[in-house]
DNA sequence: TCTGGGGTCCTAGGACCC
DNA sequence: TCTGGGGTCCTAGGACCC
């Protein structure tokens, strides 16, 4: 337990401090619009890695009856229908934006945490102003300084943070900003009993049928819920969420430094993969992308696993899916032996006339590299300076990669054609973090 | 009919999040 | 024809131990 902790029946809890989420609207098809500010009023949406379908979209979009996820194939006629404009996502673009986000709205407050890409919780204890109107200068320099409009919910948790923001997001009238720790009990639960249980942090279209038919349908319901009849029902991590819209935190989302206790890289394919040895070079890909994660992390993973499927979609085909972990001894960061022993598990799994869509390579049991791990049993001498360390060439190619751009050097099992690889094919320019992809302003 | 009583560790799967 | 890519935590059940 910390400094500011209590302990409230038995569970060691945080006391209670006002928590700001702010988040950007529409976040992806903003980053959009900074650079090309004629999108701005038109309905835009932003798709999935291949295209596949809508991962963001605007007001406008969202009046169009687009829905979250919805398949590309089932909307692209409202291109022509309705002035819609569909981009691929652009990652690196709006990586960067969030960078530069982020960095502002941690000017207002020392205790941040980033939760997402496009959201922040901010603790705003300690403010003389208002707190409303400090959220609102929050959102005035964010949308100055990086032109992302933005929402502010305010609460005694997380999760009331969370419920705030979605008011604030929802409902015109409260500007972008809702505070509910300024709010009259009354007006509170008014507000609460409006928001659906499925808005609700950590309610999620499993558990909301379930809570409805037990006559829990709003925010408000929930919260009067008893916690121990909710962890009985349910489970203790619902429990929780009662509790925290009560206003008790429970919820402890650690630290932003803590590595990552796995690392996944898949991929749908652009086109259907019949072949054992092109199946293998994406692999093979995948594998090197992870390694390269693991390391950025100083992390070695101590097993990995490997899955092939075919497409859930595709209703004429069996449904194909197949897994295998294996253990890495001892634990690694290095490519080749990660390649290797990528491949060496499709072996087990792979058959012959299934129709390959998609695959992946998930690292896991990860530790640190900072704490040096001998084989047991093995002949394993600690890696010095001797000129044979594996360690250097991973780093030396790491170096080359990030200083000459991702991929200048790489294993060749990976391949050079990919024609797995989808092309993305409505792509931005990487407008802030490429020399040759900076926007041209003329005076 | 009756068939011990704890523990720990691991894994698969389910729920959620963005 | 065409349907994303990451993550987290928790639980239940089996293996195994004494």
């Amino acid at each position: 337990m910390g400094r500011g902790d209590v302990l409230h029946q038995g569970v060691a809890v945080k006391t209670s401090r006002p928590v700001a989420l702010i988040d950007g609207n529409s976040f992806y098809c903003s980053c959009e619009r900074v650079f090309r500010p004629a999108l701005v009023g038109r309905p835009l949406i932003v798709l999935s890695n291949n295209d596949g379908c809508a991962i963001a979209r605007t007001a406008e979009a969202k009046a169009l009856g687009i829905k979250m996820g919805q398949p590309w194939f089932e909307i692209r006629h409202l291109e022509r229908d309705a002035g819609l404009v569909a981009l691929s996502a652009n990652f690196e673009l709006y990586a960067d934006i969030s960078d530069r986000m982020m960095a502002i709205i941690g000017q207002f407050g020392p205790d941040q945490h980033i939760y997402s890409i496009d959201e922040s919780f901010l603790f705003v204890d300690g403010i003389r102003d208002n707190l409303t109107d400090y959220a609102q200068q929050m959102r005035a320099r964010v949308l100055q300084w990086v032109g992302i409009p933005t929402c502010v919910g305010i609460g005694s948790t997380y999760t009331q943070a969370k419920l705030a923001n979605h008011v604030a997001k929802k409902r015109p009238h409260w500007n972008g900003v809702c505070d509910l720790t300024a709010m009259p009990r009354g007006a509170l639960a008014t507000l609460m009993r409006e928001v659906d249980v499925g808005n609700v942090w950590g309610v999620g279209p499993r558990l909301a049928p379930r809570l409805r038919e037990l006559g829990i349908a709003s925010a408000l319901d929930l919260a009067r819920a008893a916690p121990e009849a909710i962890a009985g029902e349910f489970s203790v991590v619902l429990a929780r969420t009662v509790r925290e819209l009560r206003g008790t935190p429970c919820i402890d989302l650690g630290a932003d430094t803590a590595p990552r206790k796995q690392i996944m890289t898949s991929r749908s394919f652009g086109r259907v993969v019949l072949d054992q040895a092109e199946l293998a070079e994406a692999i093979a890909e995948f594998a090197e992308r992870a390694a390269h994660r693991l390391r950025a992390q100083r992390s070695r993973a101590g097993a990995l696993q490997v899955f092939i499927r075919n497409s859930p979609f595709r209703e004429r085909e069996a449904p194909f899916s197949a897994a295998t972990s294996i253990r890495l001894t001892p634990a690694t960061q290095d490519t080749r032996q990660i390649v290797q022993a990528a491949r060496y598990a499709l072996r087990g799994i792979f058959r012959q006339g299934v129709r390959y869509a998609k695959a992946g390579v998930m690292l896991f049991d990860l530790s640190s590299v900072d704490v040096e791990q001998l084989e047991l049993f093995g002949a394993d001498e600690p890696m010095t300076g001797n000129g044979r360390d594996p360690q250097a060439l991973m780093q030396t190619i790491d170096a080359l990669n990030a200083r000459f751009g991702r991929g200048t050097v790489k294993l060749a099992g990976a391949g050079l054609a990919q024609e797995w690889r989808h092309r993305p094919e409505r792509l931005t320019p990487a407008y802030t973090t490429d020399w040759n992809q900076l926007p041209i302003v003329r005076a």
